[in-house]
RNA sequence: GGAGGGGUGGCCGAGCGGUUGAUGGCAGUUGUCUUGAAAACAACCAGGUGAUGAGCCUCGUGGGUUCGAAUCCCACCCCCUCCGCCA
């Protein structure tokens, strides 16, 4: 959610920004006319109030019955009035939180104009792609005649775009995880593990809602949701909260399954493990003071970027455009592993400095001086990895000729003596 | 699932129709005293809106009763205890 006074007093230059990342701008005039009705109806009835709250002392010290009757009498219209406002503001307030809620997240003034992903442009790459020496294949060749991913049986379990791993592939899926974790921790992330499944408000915090509704599965009955993200879990962490500076930045990370309906992306991506509605993921999430968001973004980036040249992997950093920037975000990197076995570059890490937007919505604050006013933090969210995609690369920059797997080395020491999958 | 108890400011906890947005304690900030610290004493110390003013709003949430609600009524949410069932 955008500031409200940033909208009051430049709405302009706001409609500005939404249109640079091709943002609806309908929503900010809706807004200020509502704000403006708002206005005017609060301060009529706040003249109501204030002279009801004095009349009552007034009654409350009365002594003469008759002259208390006369008043209470003559204040009886004004208690209906006031009601009749509040009702009346109440509905042009929800009506404008609603408006808020659909306005995007401005992008950053360095944010480069685009329409969509063509407009990314890459600011880092490290490693090439490189030559194996022989056919590179895609990992669903090689998983399923190495046994680790039995994709029917997946299917059979649970539908399209669901797979079972098994054996060493199970292990290496494990093996990630947790190394991604422990590197995480030294990098200065406190581990976390939250519920997989939240209530309906953790989803309008994080920002999932209202838009993206047609992505999330929910049990209606009960009120849960299942999260697309740890990014919701941690979001919410410090909801209704107000932090002391002292205590920022909080650096937290988590790993997570997550839930995802993609029927947005029916068709696309349904060969092998890219895209499913289950998958894991490991993310890290900061909450910081406003004024260093933008350098603990290259932070995030950084740590990010670790994991890749720790995994061997040729990868590059994209600085997203506008037009491809999410919704949420102000500006984001997206990290992509090089996949030999499709040729194509692989999005596993998305990272977004989102300044207030989430924290306006699940109000989380800190205190920036001892006695100061609470004022809103700044959160970050940087996926460190996502789970398939990165199984992805390292089955297929890390096949042989023989069609087994290497493992990274980073990562035998968590495969138990396994050096390759055959 | 059954029975009962409870949700008040950073924390604990009083108030149960009228100068109570809220007694008191703890924590915190500042000052006095002290070489310094501790102790003692004094002042300040919830959030939102608004201009760091006035006013208005907030005692789990939403309705209702009333001239007036933290206090009474209704619904919902959440927490705790005991019993049952289950990992």
């Amino acid at each position: 959610m955008l500031d409200i006074k940033l909208i009051r007093e430049q709405p302009e230059w706001v409609k500005q920004q939404l249109a640079r990342a091709g943002g609806d701008t309908t929503s900010v005039d809706t807004v200020l006319a509502l704000d403006e009705q708002r206005r005017v109806l609060l301060r009529d009835v706040e003249a109501l109030k204030a002279e009801r709250n004095t009349v009552s002392k007034e009654i409350s010290k009365m002594q003469d019955a008759a002259e208390r009757e006369a008043r209470i009498i003559a204040m009886r219209s004004v208690g209906d009035r006031i009601a009749a406002m509040d009702r009346e503001v109440a509905d042009v307030e929800e009506r404008q939180r609603l408006a808020m809620l659909e306005i995007r997240n401005l992008p950053y003034a360095d944010v480069p104009d685009g329409v969509d992903e063509t407009g990314n442009v890459v600011v880092a790459q490290e490693g090439e792609p490189r030559d194996l020496g022989f056919p590179a294949r895609p990992h669903w060749e090689l998983a399923e005649a190495l046994g680790i991913i039995d994709f029917e049986r997946g299917v059979k379990l649970a539908g399209t775009r669901f797979y079972v791993l098994q054996g060493l592939g199970a292990k290496l899926q494990r093996a990630l995880i947790q190394w991604l974790l422990d590197l995480h921790v030294e990098q200065g992330y406190r581990e976390v593990y939250t519920p997989f499944i939240v209530k309906e408000h953790c989803m309008w915090g994080a920002g999932q809602l209202p838009k993206f509704s047609d992505n999330l599965y929910r049990d209606p009955d009960a009120g849960f949701w299942l999260v697309p993200t740890a990014e919701v879990p941690l979001t919410n962490l410090y909801a209704d909260e107000i932090l002391e500076a002292s205590q920022l930045p909080v650096n937290l990370c988590a790993y997570t399954p997550c839930f995802r309906r993609e029927q947005m992306s029916a068709g696309r991506d349904v060969r092998g493990i890219k895209r499913g509605h289950q998958f894991d993921k490991v993310e890290m999430y900061k909450f910081v003071a406003p004024t260093t968001s933008y350098t603990e973004l290259e932070t995030l980036r950084e740590h990010a970027e670790a994991t890749c040249r720790l995994l061997g992997i040729p990868f590059r950093t994209k600085l997203l455009c506008t037009g491809d920037t999410g919704f949420a975000s102000t500006k984001t990197y997206d990290l992509e592993l090089w996949a030999p076995g499709q040729q194509e570059w692989l999005e596993v890490s998305s990272c977004s400095n989102v300044e207030a937007f989430q924290a306006r919505r699940a109000n989380v604050r800190y205190r920036p001086e001892p006695g100061a006013r609470p004022e809103y933090v700044h959160t970050l969210n940087g996926s460190g990895l996502g789970v398939p995609r990165t199984m992805i690369a390292i089955m297929e920059n890390f096949q042989q000729a023989d069609g087994s797997i290497r493992i990274p080395d980073v990562l035998q020491p968590y495969m138990n003596g396994h050096e390759v999958i055959r």
